[in-house]
Order: structure tokens, then C-alpha cells, then sequence
DNA sequence: AAACGTCATTCCACAATATGAGACAAGAAA
DNA sequence: TTTCTTGTCTCATATTGTGGAATGACGTTT
């Protein structure tokens, strides 16, 4: 038989049989629990003596686990040592990096990274919009929670509990003339922003400054960062909230991805 | 070149540029952080070549992680999520058995496996001795904290607060004539516990019965359960304590590790 | 019991594929 | 500049992985 050209774009110069164990590994990992050898054999589309040698290989090496009363396959406790020195390595800016430079060519509007710090979030990275007019805050700027799209987006997966101990400290001091200070209108905002999975800044923090922002997860599913993005009220009228939103969103969720987290609602 | 006969014992049938990867893998997991292709091929022993092929198709399934600023390589994404999918499915129980049995017929004494549930210790599976006289206690059996050695193997390793919140609840009460029942000789029985690994009960909770423990803990170097070997005061007089004890306590460590734990002592 | 079916495991001839020395490129240091 | 060092790529070679088919182990049916 000749060679494969992998029916995928990228097949540069890789090594096959690898490639192949990697994808056992993947189907160990999705399967559930223990997997027969044909069902592995069925879903890789590679034969059963392939499979089995690659997946005895694994095994040896403690990457697979192999169940000698059910004769079923799963991920080895290799697997799981070594991912754990993913997190130890990782790092969220320069992970999110990239993925917020996207997010700024496809909108042309600042990006902001920001992690909560007590009853304040506090921007960690920031990518440039190249609009004269432009949004701007200190890597190190604090804001307050109850005036920022990524703290709102903070607040609103919290408990109610931890929500109103964070804004006691604070008071929700109006800092513009559109800060919310009701709390009752903040609730809404707050449920907004769930259904959404974006939560909104409508001046509430800088005069003439507009923000969307949504959250990055970890493998907890517990929030470890907020991306947002904001411009000009000129730039950013009503009905663009829910594009902007929405980019906004599913870049935070390819952030978690790449970070290794998990959003609250995708259970991949 | 002939065929490399593995210069270990084991090379049946395998995938070596399988293993050759794996190894890779291994290496950038005990690495930490950014290793450089040379240094990952001297500490390999394959030439760069390989090592580059290897490493860029683990990358290219985000096995593994470049960082082309630094020009460094590390753990990726994909080891870490599918690692994930071990904890979903071991199972301590299944995992411990086999080293149960093997401690059982080295010892020739019955081995518990038991884990904490509240105020006692819950046995959750055995491993009979095959003498006439020997140690029993039902899968599903509580036992008072104080009053066994798994349990004051568990005591032990907790914060003073725990610990005193714990035993207030059941009293330290007398169950035979050498129950702890002083605080000062239970923490002077802690303090020996943290110091050998394993904790011993000399007939504190059923006459005759004498016991060595140690504890299995997860990947956060949490204790999950106990492990404990036990039989009659006549096979296991004073100066067997130490030697069966470090057996209690490897046996447990090398537990620990197959569950994909960490001891505290060791960062391995 | 014997015949059949299913599935895991092993074997083996074949050539496709991984291999690694060496060429090349890109920086860094002298 | 030259001279290191280190990463990346190429290519001829045969080692190595491949998968069809045989074997073996069980369980079910006739």
C-alpha cells in the first residue's frame, strides 16, 4: 500500500506510529472507563494486531492500564503524572496571548486579561487596539469589581453569599454617572450575564468607554481569569454588544481549552 | 546495526519509536518547565534528529508544547486533559488489591484496607491471612479513630484543630485495658506515627490483636485511606514493629503511586 | 458433546517507515 | 569577520512497524 497522505491538512514529515498511539490514548480518554479491544480497534478504524501492539506498548510504559477480568483498556497512571507537569509549567498570559492578538485584529478593540484579587480585578495583559481612540489600562491597574465588565462576569458565577461579602467592601461606589449602584439592577446584570456568557460594561466604569467581557476556566471549572474587550461608545453601539459578545466568548473558551480548563457549561 | 536487544529485561514485540516517545515525555514531565532540544536528547541518549521528529509530533497532537521564543519544549495540553480521564476511572480498591495479597503472603498476616468517614474508620477491603489464628473485620466495619492504627495513622497527619474536633465527638473511649484514652500519650503516639510512617496499635482496640498502619494518599498529597497489616500479639511481638512497619509503609507508597498519588515526603 | 461464533492475542513475510549521520541554517560569542 | 553552538531538515538505508491470517480461549447454540 502507498503512503497515506493524511486526509488532514498537516502531514509533515511525523511519525506515523506514534500518531496512531496518541489517538488510542484520546479514545481511552473519551471511552469511559474500559474499553474492549475491538471497540478501540472499531472506532481508531486501525486493525485489531495494530491496535493491541500499540496498545500493549502503552501499557507497558503505564500509559494505558489493561483490566485482565474484563480485558478492557483505560488511561495509565503515566498519563496522568506526567499531564500534571502541564500544570505546573503552564502559563495563562502567555497561553491567552495569541488568542487575545486574534481577538484584536478580527474587532480592531483593546483585549484585557485580568485575575481577581480580593474585591478587585486586576489586569494582567494587555493587547493594544491600533484605532487612535483607544482603550487603555496598566498591566497592574486595579478596578473594582461592581464597575468592570470582567468583574461583573466574576461576580456573576459566585454565590450570592460571596457576591454581596465582595460588594460589602467595596459598597459599589459610583464611579461614572451609568455605575450601577442598585443592587437589584445589578442582579439583573448578573443574570444577563449568565444566559449571555458575556457580561457588559456600558460606561459604568470610564466615560464614553464601552466593554464586553467573559471568563476562563481551569480544570475545576473554577474562574482563574476574565478576557475582555472594549472601545469607544462610537464604536461599540447597542446592537454590536451581541457579536462582540459572542467572539468574545468562544475566545475565552478556546483560552480554557488551550489552558487545560473546563467551561461550567461544555463537559468536553 | 543488528537489532538492539532491550538492555533492560523486557522488550517483547514493541513499538520502540512508541516507547522512544514516551520516554520523551517522561523526561519533559521531571524537566520542569522549558527543556531544550539538547538537553532532552542527551538526557534521552537518541541523536537530535530523532528527538526532533519525536518531540514535533507529540507537539503537533499538543502532546507536548514548543515555546518558540525560548525554543523550549514541555508538557502539552492533550497529556494533561486525557490524564485527566485516570482519575475519572481508577479505583483504589481494585488498584491496592494485588499489593494487599503480596503483602499478605510476605507477612503471612491479614492486610486492611480502610478509609475515614467521619469520626471512624470504615474497612473497605481485606485480604485474609491463611492461618488458623487470624485478624477479621467485615468489609463495611467502623472502627473509632483512636482506637485503631489506620485511624491514628489518619489522626495523625491532620492539623491539631481536626484532630481535637474529631475526637471530641466519639471521647477516646476505653475499649480494652490499653485504649488511649490520656491526650498526652495519643499526641506522644502521633509525634512516633509522623516519625516511622506508620502508626502501630498494641492492643487498643481488641485484646491480643496488634497492628501496624500506613496511609495511601491522592495527587495532592491528601490521604484517601489506610493501610494496615494485623494479627495476633503472639507473631508480632516488640521487635517485629519496625520491620514490618517499613513494609506496611512501602507497600503503601508504592499503593499511593499506582493510584497516581504523592506521598508528602517524597516529591516524586 | 460437538460445532459454531466471537474476540483477544500472536505470528510472520513484506515493504513501508523510522532512523540517524550529516548537511544546512540561524544565532551568539570571540 | 570567523568560529562556535544549537536547532532543523534531508535522504539513503534496513530496521521496524504493519495487517492479514492463524491460533487460542470462551461462551453459546444445535
Amino acid at each position: 500500500m502507498p503512503t497515506k497522505i493524511d486526509s488532514n491538512g498537516s502531514n509533515k514529515g511525523q511519525v506515523q506510529s506514534l500518531v496512531k498511539a496518541l489517538q488510542l490514548l484520546e479514545i481511552l480518554a473519551n471511552g469511559g472507563g474500559g474499553l474492549s479491544l475491538k471497540t478501540i480497534a472499531a472506532q481508531s478504524g486501525f486493525p485489531p494486531s495494530t491496535t493491541h501492539r500499540l496498545l500493549s506498548t502503552l501499557q507497558q510504559e503505564k500509559f494505558a492500564r489493561f483490566d485482565a477480568d474484563s480485558l478492557t483498556w483505560s488511561v495509565g497512571v503515566k498519563t496522568f503524572s506526567i499531564g500534571n507537569a502541564f500544570v505546573r509549567d503552564r502559563d495563562l498570559i502567555q497561553t491567552a496571548r495569541p488568542f487575545m492578538k486574534a481577538l484584536m485584529e478580527t474587532t480592531g478593540e483593546t483585549v484585557n486579561l485580568a485575575v481577581q484579587s480580593g474585591d478587585a480585578a486586576v489586569y494582567v495583559a494587555q493587547i493594544e487596539s491600533r484605532q487612535m481612540m483607544r482603550a487603555m489600562a496598566a498591566p497592574g491597574t486595579r478596578v473594582p469589581l461592581h464597575c468592570s465588565g470582567i468583574g461583573k462576569a466574576m461576580l456573576a458565577v459566585q454565590s450570592e453569599q460571596e457576591r454581596s461579602a465582595l460588594l460589602a467592601k467595596t459598597g459599589m461606589r459610583r464611579v461614572t454617572d451609568k455605575t450601577i449602584t442598585d443592587m437589584s439592577v445589578m442582579r439583573q446584570a448578573f443574570a444577563d450575564a449568565l444566559r449571555d456568557g458575556y457580561a457588559i460594561d456600558d460606561e459604568e466604569h470610564a466615560v464614553g468607554l464601552r466593554c464586553v467581557a467573559s471568563l476562563i476556566y481551569d480544570e475545576n471549572c473554577d474562574p482563574v481569569a476574565g478576557l475582555s474587550l472594549s472601545g469607544p461608545l462610537a464604536r461599540i453601539p447597542d446592537n454590536k454588544f451581541q457579536e462582540l459578545g459572542k467572539l468574545v466568548c468562544s475566545t475565552a473558551e478556546r483560552i480554557t481549552r488551550e489552558f487545560g480548563g473546563n467551561s461550567p457549561s461544555s463537559q468536553n
